[in-house]
This record gives C-alpha cells, structure tokens and sequence, in this order.
DNA sequence: AACAATTTTTGATCTAGCTCAATTTTCTAA
DNA sequence: TTAGAAAATTGAGCTAGATCAAAAATTGTT
C-alpha cells in the first residue's frame, strides 16, 4: 500500500496514510486474520481522482459498492421529486459512503466532489464475497452504518435548536473530526459554499452568512472567504448550552 | 414457533406471525442453510412483554442486542443533553430496534412502549457467535440498517416541507407500514400522544391538533380520539405535492 | 360515578428566520 | 489582467408556526 506522508497540519485536506483512513479497519480490522487482510487488499481499487464538481456515483443508479475518501472533500446529497437537493452529509478524508445504496442496490444519494479528492472503491459485487470469505469486515461495515444513524439521530437533535446553534455546532464538528484524523482542528478550508451550508442546516444561506459574520465580530472565529481559523472554541462550546 | 392466527384487519396493532414478522429474514433469510436457521431459533428470546410506559432499554446502557417487536407499538427515543426528549421514531410489529447501540456497544436511545407489547430478543453477545457462525445474518442486519438510513434521509426530506406536509405524510408512513406488514391500511390507532408525533415531525404539538382538525374538517379523515381512518388517502396525497 | 390528572383543542399574539432585493466580493476562464 | 459569472454579504419587511393561555375532552382511579 502506498503511503502518502504529508503533513498532517496542512490547512486543506491532503491525502490520508492508510493507518489513519476510515478503511483502516476494513484494510487491517483488529482480530481479522491475514487471509482476509490479504483479500481485501485484492478487492479495493485504489488512486481514483474526481476533480471539483464531479461524481463519484448518482443517485437512481446501482448500487456501485463502498467508497473510501482518501484526500479532499465531498457531499453526499438526497433529492425530492421536485429535484430539489438535500445535503445530506459532507464528507472529509478517511470517511466512508456508500451505504445508501446497499440495502436497496439502488443509489439514493449522489456524491459529488467539492474539490478534487482521491477515494479508494470496493465494488459492490465483491461484498457478496467478504460475506463468505470475510463475515468480519461485514459486521465492521454494519459497525458504521449503526455510526451513520448515530450521527443521523445527533443532526435530528441540532434541528430543534436556534441557527447560532446550529452553526456553532456544525464548525465544532467538523472540525472534531478533522482532529481525530490528525489534521489542524484549528484552522482548515469549509470546501462547500455557504449555501451548501445552510441547505444542511437547514437554514438560509443568508442566515449561514449572518451567523458566520456575527461568530467574526465576536472574534470566536476569523474566516476569510473559505478559509476557517477557530480564535475561541469556548465560545463556540458555549453557544451550544441552554442558556443560549 | 408459535403463530398467534389473529385477524389482520383489526384496528388495533396485534400479534404479528413468523412470516410476516421483519425477523423472518433473520429467522429464516433466503438462501441461508437449515443449521444456520436452527441456530438462530436457539438464540432469539420469544414472548417478551412489556406494559404502557415501561423501556425495552435505556440511553446510556449497555448494548442488549436486537429486538423485533411482534406486537403493539413502541417510541424510540433520544435526549439532549438537558434531557428533552427527542422522538426517533415510532416502531410497529415486525419491525426492528436496537441499532443505536449497536456501534458504541451503549444504547443512544430509549426504547419505550406506547401499549402493552409482545418482542423478539436477539442478545448482544450472541451477535458475536452469528458474525462466525451465520455471517449471512450479519449481513441482512447491515442491509437493515441502512433501510434505517435511508428512512431517515427520508424524515429529512420532509423537515423541510410545511407542517401539514409533514402530518400528512406521517399518517400515510403509518399506513403503509402497517399494510405491508398485513395490517388495515385505512382504520388504525395512533397509540401516540399529539405531542409526541410533534416532538417527532419537529412542529408544536398545537401545531399537529390543527392540521388533524383541519383533515377532518376537509374530510380527509375522520379521528375520534387515537382512532384513526382514512377517508380520502388521494386527497393527503395531494398535500405532499409542490403546489400546496 | 365522581374526581383528578392528563391530553387535546382552540384562540390570540409574537418572533426567528425566511424571502426579496441590492451590493460587494470572490472565482473562473480567456 | 480583466470581464463576466457565481457566491457572499447586508438590509428590510413578512410569515409560518411557536408560544402563551384557557377551555374542553379524555383517561385513569377509587
């Protein structure tokens, strides 16, 4: 596997290492023996680039198997009938999608590239294999779907709460798990525009914008164009209290 | 097994069988070998009860497993960190719980009947012996809980939409899911509290008594009390649609 | 059957954040 | 480097649905 030793306190997403890819424990999961190691190895395409803009797979189309993000971002996004987008998720380096096309062997979100990432594949017909041949990478899979719908229930709870909240807390997040990847929790690119933002949120990108001033003059945040510092994380932590 | 032959048509959520229990596919998946469906039938926990009010389990404890409700209706439910409550979702007979702690091995949720109920109990530690011995089981549960993902994408979706497009498709979600599991479709108890649906959808519980107010006004439907029949399911339909 | 507690309904007011509109800034591509 | 397009900011008014309040209906209990 071919490492790609970057700094890890870069400010926008670079290539992840293996060890600390969301695939880690796909590629090398803890009590899995060599055999499946091995054979995972065989199964996984790696090196494959989207640039800005581009998809990696539609929604309405068959089910294409997990995806690995190794460097860049992107967001995964439901439509209605009308058309109308829905972000779903953004997603950051050494995270996973793909399952919303598993159950159904229909894509129901499309995942576009808000930059040009890097992402590792494993088709879905090969799934069907690790079934047999690897019964406990499936159950590692079944792990982070059951993570998925934790994070889905989080984002159910932020809905009730006031866009200041909202927004202090999506820049906490995103920065929470850009930290746990190795990357600067402090100072990083938001990729997506304000609108994207807010159609996650929930909120107007006007509101998105509004807030995102307020947070400056309030010097919890500096942030020019995309570019993201945060100055007062406990401020931002305070904004997600009751009293607030 | 014992089957429970009760009519299907009545207005109250009753005893579902084997066939029709969403554990049909963990109790007997398709193109699983018989010594794999043996061995689930000596792990799974029948006739579990619990009355109004009572928990299956409760957020913050440990991981119990899965559980299949076969009879009367449950909420589940998470808590911010004041402790108000979140509605989660609603559970019906034959459908599953028990993912949210699946992840973490501690349940994010609580599981708490609306009505006596009968459940199905697969416990936690022999999840461990099907990942070795049924990894096709394994596999069907990962399946189901990106159904559980993609429902709620699905809840997503209609949280952007008004608040009587909201009850209107709550009231149909109920509907097909009691009808697929075999259920009256058009005359159904809504075992649940105003304010839990609107705790549910997001929206006052005021909120919710007005736009049932005006259903049955319009003759859409027709509620006395917690019964519920559909009248004009076209009609509700409708109400989904752009224009409105 | 009567009481108390809880839930539901209905009315009246209030407000967070949306929508519309006009600039300003940033990005893109020649 | 510059023009045109897209995104972001800022302002001002508007509205869906929240909140507050009070009455009516339902449910559970003795």
């Amino acid at each position: 596997m071919s490492d790609l030793n970057i700094s890890k306190t870069s400010t926008t997403y670079r290539p992840v290492t293996c060890e600390n890819c969301n695939l880690e424990n796909l590629c090398m999961p803890k009590g899995l023996d060599k055999q499946e190691i091995g054979g995972l190895a065989l199964l996984v395409n790696r090196n494959n680039i989207r640039q800005r803009g581009e998809a990696i797979y539609h929604a309405g189309s068959p089910f294409r198997g997990m995806i690995a993000l190794r460097s860049g971002s992107a967001k995964l996004a439901s439509f209605d009938q009308n058309g109308n987008e829905l972000v779903v998720a953004f997603i950051l380096p050494g995270e996973i999608v793909g399952f919303d096309g598993l159950a159904t062997q229909l894509h129901n979100c499309t995942v576009t590239a808000l930059e040009t990432l890097n992402y590792c594949h494993l088709p879905a017909h090969k799934i069907e294999q690790l079934v047999i041949n690897s019964p406990g990478l499936i159950y590692v899979l079944l792990q982070r779907s059951c993570n998925e719908l934790d994070s889905q229930v989080q984002k159910m709870l932020m809905s009730r709460h006031s866009a200041e909240k909202r927004v202090a807390n999506f820049i906490l997040n995103i920065s929470e798990r850009l930290r746990v990847r190795g990357y600067s929790e402090l100072e990083f690119r938001l990729s997506m525009s304000r609108k994207e933002i807010g159609n996650h949120l929930g909120i107007a990108h006007e509101t998105v914008s509004r807030i995102i001033q307020l947070f400056q003059s309030r010097q919890f945040i500096e942030i020019k164009s995309k570019q993201l510092r945060i100055i007062d994380k406990k401020e931002l932590f305070n904004f997600l209290q009751p009293i607030h």
